[in-house]
Order: C-alpha cells, then structure tokens, then sequence
DNA sequence: GTATATTTGCAACACAGTCGCAAATATTAT
DNA sequence: ATAATATTTGCGACTGTGTTGCAAATATAC
C-alpha cells in the first residue's frame, strides 16, 4: 500500500483513520474539506480525529492545504514543492493545484520578503466551459 | 466630507454607521476585520450591521474583502480595479494592498477561464524588516 | 410633518475549527 | 505473545466568524 509507505516515510503511527485518509487524498485531484472527507471515508471517523490528521500531514508536508474564499479549509497532497496555483471552479465547485503554473517570480516592492503563497484564481474549469 | 460623497454616488443612504466606517476604512492603509472596525470605531455599532455594511460596500464596488489565511475576512478600500496582490507581514499581522504588482498576465490551461483572482503573499513587511 | 422604505440592534443560529480528558489503540521492550 | 508505555481517538464543550428574522429606530420621499 501506497499510503502505508509514505506514513512510515513521515514516522507516523499506522493508524486506520490516518491510512483511510491518506488513501482518499492519494485518489483523489481536487482538494478536500473535513465534510467532504468525512462523507466518503468508509470508517468511522470523528471530526476532531480528521482536523488532526489532516494538520499532522500538513506539518509532515503529506499535504497541503487550500484556502478557500468562501468556504471551509481544502486539503489535497502535495505533490510540488513550488509555490503554485490553485483554481476554484464556481461552476462544479471543485478546488484544485494548477502545478503546471509556478509563481515564484513575483517581485515584491523593496524591503518586503516572501516565506509563502496562497493563490486562488476562480473560474470555470475544464469540464464545465 | 469625502464618505458622504461616496455613499451618495453609490445611491446608499447615508446613515451614520455608513459615514463612521466609511471614514474608517478611507484613513487606513490596512486591511480590517469587523473587530478591529469594532474597536477604533467612535460611536457603537453592532456587529451584525458591521458585517452588512461592510457587504453592503464590497456589493457597491467601495471595499473588497481580503482573504486571510489564518483569521477573519479583512476589508479596504478598492483603489485599483484589476488584480492586485495582497500582502501579509507575519510579523505585524498587518494585511495591505500592493497595486504596484498586477497579475493580469496568469495563463491558465486550455479550457480554463478566470473571473477572479485572490492573491495572498505571506512574508515580513517593509517596517518589519 | 407624515408616510414609506431602509437600516439597526438584538437574539438566535449555523458552521469551522480547537482543546481537555478519559478510553482505545499502536508501538516498544521483555 | 504479553505487558508497559506512548500516541491517538471520540466525546463534549468551547471559541470565533458570519448570517438571519424580527421589531424598533432612522432615513428618505412626499
């Protein structure tokens, strides 16, 4: 199992909450909120419990997560390291990583610094134009 | 007086709890919540008709609100129409425009169309560094 | 100044996210 | 495998953000 590897990789205990998780992020393209997560977990699965998990995968850098500019938080796994952008979709809703797309070029004005990111561009995605 | 102009060109009644966060908004440079209105604000106010102010003005063009990646939604004032950045210092927790750096120019996949975008650098600000 | 439309304050509510603590589960050592 | 220890889970309670219904207050139009 897929999922099993990359908790060992990160030194985190096997659980099955944790394995179930990971599994429907790895399946999955578009990002995640703890709603959606719970609703398609086949376990059982407390909310606190998937607020936690899914901090300790973005502390471990497993996942990241995604803000949303009307919503609840999304998480999906991090698969660049870069700083990319993420598209939300107003027809269908779905939140995703554009990785093809990297902004690390953005010329801040003098004396200001940059340690993160967060880009959201909203329209209509592929499927729904 | 500058807000009464405003309020008057968007054909919004001119109430004082307009005018007062109206003038508020105008003399700042930063992004506010509606807590931080709450309390630089001279006259009272309940939170509720903050919030439907503050609606009011992003519907009308007047603010936009500010996504923030880790607190409550944060208001300006529009100054300039197209996509801008916004940037946050860590450091001061403070939340500003920068008009200078416009991302118009973002090409998205084939099939892709965008109608918003929210840019949100997280870094140390001038002052801070 | 009066009538009508809009806005306000209050209270209640919905929802996202966090935390303490005891019970359950996982890991480690024997 | 079993016992001891460390970690995680579920539950409940809680905080904070933002919204809404409704009656009272205020603004606008006449």
């Amino acid at each position: 199992m897929k999922a099993i590897s990359i908790l060992e990789h990160h030194q985190l205990s096997r659980t099955e909450s944790r394995m179930e998780i990971l599994e429907l992020l790895l399946n999955k393209n578009v990002a995640l909120s703890e709603k959606e997560i719970k609703d398609e977990l086949s376990i059982k699965c407390d909310r606190a419990t998937i607020y936690r998990t899914l901090n300790t995968f973005v502390k471990s850098g497993i996942a990241h997560s995604i803000i949303n500019n009307d919503g609840p938080l999304k998480y999906v796994i991090k698969k660049a390291p870069e700083d990319h952008v993420h598209f939300k979709c107003q027809v269908c809703g779905h939140i995703m990583c554009l990785p093809q797309i990297i902004i690390d070029k953005i010329e801040l004005p003098d004396g200001f610094t940059r340690t993160e990111s967060n880009f959201l561009v909203i329209g209509t995605c592929k499927n729904c134009n």
